[in-house]
DNA sequence: TTCAGATCAGGAATGGTTATTGATCGACTT
DNA sequence: AAGTCGATCAATAACCATTCCTGATCTGAA
């Protein structure tokens, strides 16, 4: 999404873009990741210190509301944020809470397909998957060799 | 799930089957829907008032480590536990709250895709959707009339 | 029956998130 | 440039689902 659009999207919802929303959007380009809040928040401070948690919880939730980032919630683990709106597969490791993308695996045509069977208006879908990440894994496996 | 295969998973896990764990499995087949912790603390208490929420909620992940119940957790609502544990799609109503099941739609070989193609050992996946009930669009519709 | 370990009730504590409040900012007018 | 008004902010308190802790109680094996 490019800086017009992102600013767009602001005008359009009848929010303004400020430097603390924009530090946030930063923050989540630099990270590349999948961070949560406070991850977010430990980044933006950085470079400004004065910022509180809150104001990126409330940064967040109106990057949300726009449309410009998207959010996934596993239990057992704060919500992650991501600059993919574009539905898709994130995997989170059981044991380090690490969360990352599984490529090249689509939703096809679930979405149409629930469209069809259900009497709700969909409004989102998310899927979420568990599992361990190789580098659990290969510490799993090392600790079975000591016993 | 048979009251012997149950008891079954019980003795193999090395837990007991006691009697608020019965109770609490009670409350679920009682409520038939997708209830919350609290729900289910509620529907037990009426019949042994002495039960703590703690116990219940002790009882219910005690109940989904053996995998006789299934949990899914949407954000901004507590988690909604379920008898049913085969994989499935449930969608949740951003109003008020009401989770039902999307009968006949299922996941397709999306499971077997998404472990081609990833190095995790996928352990859990879940499909969450969102939307909102045929009764709160109905309000939605008349509260728009009005204006 | 007796004993050891599992489980329980009750309540305190935790942690992510949201609400509140007074201060500050920023766009627009004069 | 100064004034004005609503939006936004920082800081902190509050919230709420869930977990943890403690001493009491129960259960099942011997």
């Amino acid at each position: 999404m490019t800086e017009q659009e992102i600013r767009d999207q602001f005008r359009q919802a009848g929010y303004t873009l400020t430097s603390q929303r924009r530090a946030v959007l930063e923050a989540l380009k630099d990270s590349k990741g999948h961070p949560s809040a406070e991850d977010v928040y430990l980044t933006v401070k950085r470079k400004n210190p004065r910022v509180a948690l809150g104001t990126v919880y409330q940064a967040l939730s109106v990057l949300e509301e726009i449309g410009v980032i998207g959010s996934k919630h596993w239990s057992e683990s704060p919500t992650r944020y991501d600059l993919n709106i574009e539905p898709h597969l994130d995997i989170r490791c059981v044991k380090c809470g690490e969360v990352s993308e599984i490529p090249g695996v689509g939703l096809g045509d679930l979405e149409s397909r629930l469209r069809e069977n259900t009497a709700y208006e969909v409004t989102n879908t998310m899927m979420l998957v568990e599992g361990v990440c190789p580098a659990c894994r290969k510490k799993d496996k090392e600790r079975a060799k000591l016993l």
